[in-house]
DNA sequence: CGGAAATGTGGCATCGATGCCACATTCCAC
DNA sequence: GTGGAATGTGGCATCGATGCCACATTTCCG
């Protein structure tokens, strides 16, 4: 990029004053060439000699020329922004996801338009009209209504899901294998001798949820055990709620081990586990699905299963920009990303 | 907005099917009125009887009319679209930043293109380039040189630099009350008795560690105690090499505490001293600047300074929103949000 | 060496919304 | 009842890049 206008303006030019910025007219004339030619020695592919290319290349160098994306997009129907649609930036998972899908997008040239819906379905909605308004080509989206991935298809944008499946979705989703995931966390709890497993688990609704229990339950009947359906804490989606639901399950239910379904529960299980003083693994065994850092931090550190969420976030962006280049064979696509456990400090053998 | 096209189409229409959304010109012939009125019945302020908007406004949804972004930025040379420049979202101190930056942006129908630049001089402006071309009215940036936002300055973007100062700017900045923050942190620790405190420090170029640093000098100054130079540890932004740096002052220099200059630091200390079994905060204590969720769920839960992120995210945002509509004298303003001590487990008095 | 095919470039209309101005009404005061 | 101000609406050009087609030039082959 060159400096164009040299010296540093103020900070703030008197409201909106021009800055008019060179067009590919103005690159037409100092390249000597018509602005048809120039779009094309710029931009589109084919047809420019290689003299005339590296001609209208170094004029536009030369004045500092920045094609306009908005022309651009008006004139070709076509954009390189990307909606993304996430809950809450401030929770690690969607930080990573959104970093993965920025990564990819950005090697591709697009550009990601991030915007927190915080779970709401109106602020989803509200979001959705908003990159419907952008003619965003695509959006990737962690799904709070079906209705949302609904109305962007039939508008035209391509959707793919992020994390989780609702109900009968016609679009493409990118989800962690929950339940090979949750099978494995739970069958090494078996492994030590666990029996008795609280499960602490916010919202079933969605696929991921499902997929988690499903694979708790999976883990046991592969062990000839059954699932004491006490066992199975249904809280909401916060720590105080996963904190509570810890409570009980320690004192009415005599569990050896917890699993939390996520990290937001797994803060609170701890936080009631070491207010308690129990001896973490000895006394009781804590693991988790989805590893966020702080997991590896806290003595001792704790098992998971590690869905390996930045690669997620990689996975839906590729998948979604092969879609906008219509690569992809019309039926929708699920991909599952393999979650791996990783065992830490924090689960032992049961206690006699 | 109410559902076009209402029967879902298929996952991927064959490559760019029309999908031909309304116009002003539909609208306009649905509700018996000018494109031009349609136009300012729905956006422009003023000039519509309160009937002929209603009705355009009924028109408009009843044909699921969404007005395009591009063809409005194009012809009123504005956007809304805000550019946000930072170095990584993995980062809690990066993604709350962004948080607080999204969520203000969205209150005020603003949309947040978010691109991670990861410290690397290239990749920002390139990124700036992107942003130019998109006609972003102003872009918020963790800057990791000076050129960047000076070049968005000389093309008539407004710039706000978040977090951190470089050289001398130009542009509005919204900081971390450093010095005072981390002279409160010192005087904690000070005043539980310890003399001989390391100071784990990346980078002292940038105003937020030279501010860190000032401060952690002010505080020894204000108590009569000379700065061992020694005990200042230069390390690079990264927690291995803190935990190198953390090893060798706590071999050298036998150090009472330590106080790391931000999170990322932090964890690598925090590693050295569980590696060795060290008592916290018996026999050493431990603080951070930059207090993120981690830092309270490990135990002892870490002594440290809130920078509050997020709502300097906020404060970026409504610096940028008042400086793009206008509403700001022209001169360049700095503000500093202040920084909270928050006493937890992890400093304690200084052993005998 | 002529004519067809290939190649490269320019002209012009266009994407969709809006700024600006002109003009048709309506309203009021004298 | 008439002039002139309000008020509300329509017409038209325009933002900047590009798609498409026409045409000029070159290349190639019989």
């Amino acid at each position: 990029m060159s400096p164009r206008g040299q010296a540093a303006r103020a900070v703030s030019q008197p409201a909106q004053q021009p800055v008019r910025r060179p067009t590919v007219q103005d690159v037409a004339r100092e390249a000597g060439v018509s602005p048809s030619t120039v779009s094309r020695a710029l931009h589109t592919r084919g047809y420019a000699s290689p003299a005339v290319r590296a001609r209208v290349r170094a004029a536009a160098e030369r004045i500092g020329y920045v094609t306009d994306h908005n022309a651009r997009n008006l004139r070709s129907r076509t954009s390189t922004s990307i909606g993304v649609l996430i809950s809450d930036l401030r929770n690690p998972f969607y930080a990573d996801l959104a970093a993965g899908i920025e990564e990819e997008l950005r090697a591709a040239e697009y550009q990601m338009v991030l915007v927190n819906d915080n779970g709401d379905p109106a602020e989803e909605m509200q979001a959705a009209e908003t990159l419907l308004a952008m003619r965003v080509p695509g959006v990737i989206v962690t799904p709070v209504t079906a209705k949302c991935p609904q109305v962007l298809q039939n508008n035209g944008v391509h959707v793919v899901c992020a994390d989780r499946e609702l109900g009968r979705s016609t679009s493409d989703v990118v989800v962690s294998d929950n339940k090979t995931g949750a099978c494995e966390l739970t069958e090494h709890l078996i492994a030590l001798g666990h029996t008795r497993i609280g499960m602490l688990i916010d919202e079933t609704k969605w696929s991921t949820g499902a997929g988690r229990l499903a694979g708790f339950r999976a883990a046991h009947a592969n062990n000839d055990l059954s699932v004491d359906e006490n066992l199975i804490a249904y809280t909401s989606f916060d720590a105080d709620a996963a904190r509570l639901s810890t409570r009980k399950l320690l004192n009415k239910h005599e569990v050896t081990a917890i699993i939390s379904a996520n990290n937001v529960l797994a803060q609170g299980a701890l936080a009631e586990l070491k207010d308690r003083r129990l001896k973490i693994p000895r006394q009781i065994s804590l693991a988790a699905y989805d590893d966020v850092p702080w997991m590896s931090l806290v003595q001792p550190a704790l098992t998971t299963v590690d869905q390996s969420t930045v690669e997620m976030g990689r996975s839906c962006a590729r998948l979604l920009l092969a879609r906008i280049r219509g690569e992809l064979p019309a039926r929708r696509r699920l991909v599952k990303v393999p979650a791996r456990l990783i065992v830490r400090g924090s689960t032992g053998p049961v206690p006699r």
